[in-house]
DNA sequence: CGGATTGGCACCTATGTGCGAACC
DNA sequence: CTGGTTCGCACATAGGTGCCAATC
């Protein structure tokens, strides 16, 4: 009942910044949504057959469109529409009705990406994170601004990272090529930050970051670390769960929101020497590799000579102090994307004569594959200074090209009225979006360049950028949809709001937590002291072009000894699969190339100036609580979950391209070779599940030893 | 009904080892044993005015019959006993009505603190502790390994640290003298173990430390550290809470375990060198200060010339190699208490030559008060070294004699049968501990010194010490019961354990959550990583003589930041006063000289081996379900106690000392000026009152407006 | 003046970073 | 040999310690 009636809205608003168009929603398949970014985790929908049959119409779908053909495949297939969402009674009816938390609460969660601008720098030089055996913790890192919350209601968020397709690269003459089919994807994990639960007042606090997440490439990982292959593709999500108790995840609505500029692929040494740059330049961890506003590296092999070298070793503070010059000194949180045009501009330059002008040849050609394209786009041309001048963006004619191709996803069938997801209110929404985060950059003392806003124009240097960078191939057409919501979309990201699930709790307590989940351990450091997260970047909202991407989300959690100390939750290893495949699409502002506080910048932001201007940090302001971003599904699983048999039944049912036959859900959650959409043969990748199982098996028990031994609980 | 069982078997254990009586139960009234230690605790206590009424027949009472007769004045009064600890049953028959958490669980949790020996060696020389205004650490950390628990049910673990007694001390001819009143009580916090709530098999699997407690003398702390009195007398206190959610504190039994051996005397500035040296020797992070093997400070001021000190610093990693050497190298969490006889013993030695001899004069001479009769207790005569030899224990036939004397508290009046509750199943259980902990020591790896084990003769060490170190004023009495568990307690505290609440979940929300919680949020740092806690002196096991000490435990919470950002606990300010006035007794160990690696110390060991021999990390092992340690007691809060007039009265009633007519529940439980017990007069510190309520609502606004800025969540 | 407190300091642990040689 | 991985390293941040001179 609720989706249908945002479908016009989402439609249309996307239809006024993107070109494509989104496929009548009856005739798309939740299974080809569901499935496409994650092949893997299909097998643990639970859709009714007859609403997964469907093959998927276009790859160039609207994301919005998507989730409302998805709300659509759930009622038509007898589903219950969550009863959220939509009906935009205030906040203070909770009031009224505040029952044991859970139960309907009145919220409308926005969210935003941290450090927007700097993400969008390393997105369009194609994002690498360091994967290591110890783990590494994400670089630009994942922190998002949450707002809308119900003050009171609990909320556990999480978030995860999943393949953003199957292919696995290989960086060739200063560009990432694709380079053969994906490897075995690792059993995901999902991390749950440690503050969860923690009531929406609390979340809305502060921008809540996700530092203590990391990445690696050891299988064997005991640590609770996201797991990821080398050489591949990855896209994190943020989920946000209206649940007072991790145990009650399960039952819980998640909220999934997705920033296309925060993919990555993962390497266990980085390839592109300007990503390396813009990561010496940015994380303070990496000082100690900035250039005192000398030639960087040059300078810096020179001082290995004995003499200079062991000079410098011994004069710290002189260091210290001309380190201290420039602007980048700020800890672990973000800094301004541009460390500073004076000695900012050098580090893209100076760094590595050969890369540099081989990788910025690269340009507006596409990729062999298109998930590669955003990165070409923007074409940096010669100038590798990120911050220097703008690099080549896409100016509003190239916009407008963008919003116009989308053909597809028309108008979604049963999407009824207008009211809040009318188009007119998506845009006052998005405006009312764009001028909080203008404020809030004011607030957050971002004062630098108050004319920035405008370039949200830049989403333009990501326009190649919307269409490939998830799911390449059945998904391929959801990236489109990313775009749908495009410019103004400014980190506000569009989701699918799946309904609450019918499933009763005894059904879980049936299955097991088949999942695992992640999560470090309130435990230990971090904790008290009180340093202000110094997060340069909150505010950037200069966002400029915005793509919606949408995954599949089943439970692939990863219980670690740490979400198991903390958060008491059982561990019984393999028993059932997460009953949860609820997928959300969000939808966030792309690229948007770096913004130095130069003239240049601000004649550009003054002339896309209205469409950006707003708070962003902004306290209370009214606004709509059902914003047309959000779209209530509800997509129960069914029993057919729980077996690996049966699941690869529903995966088969629904065409979606996993086809694991194992009887572990982590198994079943695996991507295994191309997904083959709309093919329902196990082909060939039983062997390798089989090996594969074994080693998460072997995986899970150290784990489950693990716990007794591990260190998290308040280790100093 | 519970309680009489356990009565019989405390009081012959206690009997068996310790020479001090208890009085009959039931004439030992609840007011003077819970209001001792914390007089200004006392009016949140619910008793009953007949059950409190009863003055203290003698100061002389063992632990256990102190608990026995709280539990007898709690059932005289026509309250409830819980139903938790007496009935052996299984846990397995939790499976049968495993409700919601909290309902019916059996469990019996036993605790131990770990590192005894170190805390054993501060306790002998008078514990200090510093506290800053941005905050310190404790440095023995206190950590604690917990068993009993139930699997499956939640708990919520907690620690508060409250006055000692009510005087002011200062360090004179090295020795430490009362200097008059005690100042007014700071608000007192409870700190919440970050993991809380998990489950018991999380809580079991490894040792529960509070590292992230910190203690401040700044009243206008806003992190939510425990503010504490200078040169003040301190006991922390440890709390089990069988709780799903943090908001369920308030209805739920506290299970308080007290540690003896961990009391100490907040210092802005180490008074006695041998404290400073045994720091320096222990606490990693002092590693700096350290002697490289040489006469240590000596050596250091020698280095502090320009020409030296330069080179020095210059020369890190010799310092460092040459500083691995000695053995003390571990993390922050504890190492062996002895940090090796070798270079370990110069240490107090060399310190100060004018302390040394003055501090070490002291010898068994009892202080002014008698609180500091166990430090000068084992004569640690001249050798300053604390771990060279093992200074005077008492021997086998000492320790028998403690066993003989005790003849107070025969058997608690209802005090049924014996069955788990007989001396010999105290003896069985308390054998099976001691076992449990040498298996323990040795999987930890602490292999050294086998026959260490045997020490436990040291109790005697600090046979002076349980009778003064806590209350010494109507208090004083159970601190003789302290060492009812003597010897063999070996960490395994004695405690009351009151039933569950009467009240229901209504009159909480009603009066508001008025106590403060703190606690440091799960956010930041520690978390991730996987380093296992070294604590090196997790089995020590030696434990020497035990002392039980009763403190009250009205609800002194504060909330901080962290505390509502990570829990989602609202934070009323002042609304109403924390209805659990629950007050447990623990009897732990003792005091326990160093025991290094040396000969002398193997051959001690030898000789009262058999006793202390048991498994301590070890794994699964048949045990009584309720040991005579516990005796359950179910104190209601009476509905007087939320209000300030009502809570006088309380306390008035029951003849403690504490006479805040403070309408303000924090103000309530703060102590002012000397206990007098037994009176009621508001005395003289109204106004007192008056001005520290006005810093306490300016701390607490403050702590309200910094919920949003706080650093806390996630901050890298 | 003397006891208590404070703040800067050197030194330490712990951990995050990219480098570059070694390894495969 | 190449491309990818691993490991120790130097250097960074973050923060825990006692020292000591200055201050109250």
């Amino acid at each position: 009942p609720d989706v249908p009636m945002r479908e016009p809205a989402l439609a249309a608003s996307a239809m006024a910044y993107h070109p494509f168009h989104a496929p009548r929603p009856a005739d798309f398949p939740m299974s080809a949504f569901l499935a496409a970014a994650q092949p893997s985790f299909f097998p643990a929908l639970a859709l009714p057959p007859g609403a997964l049959a469907k093959p998927l119409p276009d790859p160039s779908l609207a994301g919005a469109a998507v989730a409302a053909a998805a709300a659509a495949a759930a009622a038509e297939a007898g589903l219950h529409v969550s009863a959220l969402g939509p009906h935009p009674p205030a906040a203070h009816l909770r009031s009224l009705k505040s029952l044991e938390p859970e139960d309907e609460v009145e919220d409308d969660p926005k969210v935003t990406l941290e450090a927007k601008e700097l993400w969008d720098q390393f997105h369009k030089l194609g994002t690498e994170m360091v994967i290591t055996k110890s783990g590494r913790r994400m670089f630009p890192p994942f922190k998002v601004r949450v707002s809308g919350l119900d003050k009171k209601a609990k909320y556990i968020l999480l978030m995860d990272i999943v393949a953003a397709d199957d292919c696995r690269y290989k960086f060739h003459n200063s560009r990432w090529m694709v380079a053969g089919k994906a490897d075995p994807e690792m059993p995901k994990r999902m991390y749950i930050h440690p503050d969860s639960p923690a009531t929406g007042e609390q979340w809305m606090a502060k921008p809540v970051a996700f530092h203590k997440l990391k990445l690696t490439n050891n299988i064997s990982d005991k640590h609770g670390f996201t797991i990821l292959n080398s050489m591949h593709k990855y896209q994190p999500r943020f989920h946000i769960v209206r649940a007072n108790d991790i145990l009650k995840l399960p039952y819980s609505t998640f909220r999934t929101y997705v920033f296309p500029e925060t993919d990555f692929i993962a390497v266990t040494a980085y390839q592109n020497d300007k990503i390396t740059q813009l990561k010496i330049d940015n994380n303070p961890f990496a000082k100690g590799f900035r250039d005192t506003g000398n030639g960087r590296r040059e300078k810096r092999k020179q001082l290995t000579l004995p003499s200079l070298r062991l000079y410098e070793e011994h004069c710290k503070p002189e260091r210290d102090g001309a380190d201290s010059d420039a602007s980048s000194c700020d800890p672990p949180p973000t800094r301004e994307p541009p460390p500073s045009p004076g000695t900012a501009s050098s580090p893209l330059r100076l760094h590595r004569a050969r890369a540099e002008e081989k990788s910025c040849a690269a340009d507006s050609d596409p990729e062999p594959e298109r998930l590669t394209e955003e990165r070409s786009g923007p074409a940096l041309g010669r100038s590798p200074a990120p911050d220097s001048v703008s690099p080549p963006r896409l100016t509003e004619p190239e916009r407008a090209r963008e919003r116009r191709s989308p053909e597809r996803g028309k108008e979604p069938a049963e999407s009824g009225g207008d009211g809040p997801f009318s188009l007119r209110s998506l845009e006052k929404e998005r405006v009312a979006e764009a001028r909080r985060k203008d404020e809030g950059r004011k607030e957050a003392g971002e004062g630098k360049e108050p004319g920035l806003a405008p370039l949200v124009v830049q989403t333009d240097s990501a326009s190649p950028l919307g269409a490939g960078h998830l799911p390449s191939l059945a998904f391929s057409s959801h990236l489109h949809g990313q775009q749908f919501f495009g410019p103004l979309g400014a980190g506000q990201p569009l989701f699918l709001h799946p309904g609450q699930f019918a499933m009763g709790p005894g059904a879980f307590s049936a299955m097991g937590m088949g999942h695992l989940l992640a999560s470090v351990a309130g435990s230990g450091n971090g904790g008290g002291g009180g340093p202000v997260t110094t997060a340069g970047l909150d505010a950037g909202g200069l966002g400029p072009a915005a793509s919606a991407a949408s995954t599949a989300a089943p439970f692939p959690f990863h219980l670690s000894q740490h979400m198991l100390a903390s958060q008491g939750i059982p561990m019984p290893t393999f028993g059932g699969l997460f009953p949860y495949p609820y997928t959300y699409m969000a939808a966030a502002a792309a690229a948007a190339s770096a913004l130095p506080a130069t003239s240049a910048a601000a004649a550009a932001a003054a002339a896309a100036g209205s469409l950006s201007r707003s708070p962003f940090l902004g306290s209370a302001r009214p606004r709509l609580r059902f914003s047309p971003y959000q779209i209530p599904v509800t997509i129960p699983p069914t029993t057919s979950l729980l077996t690996t048999g049966l699941a690869s039944e529903g995966s088969k049912a629904a065409g979606s391209n996993s086809r694991e036959p194992s009887p572990l859900p982590e198994l079943a959650l695996r991507k295994v070779g191309a997904p083959t959409r709309g093919t329902l043969s196990p082909s060939g990748s039983v062997k390798e599940a089989a090996s594969e199982l074994q080693s998460i098996q072997r995986l899970v028990s150290g784990l489950e030893s693990q716990r007794a031994l591990s260190p998290g609980r308040e280790s100093p």
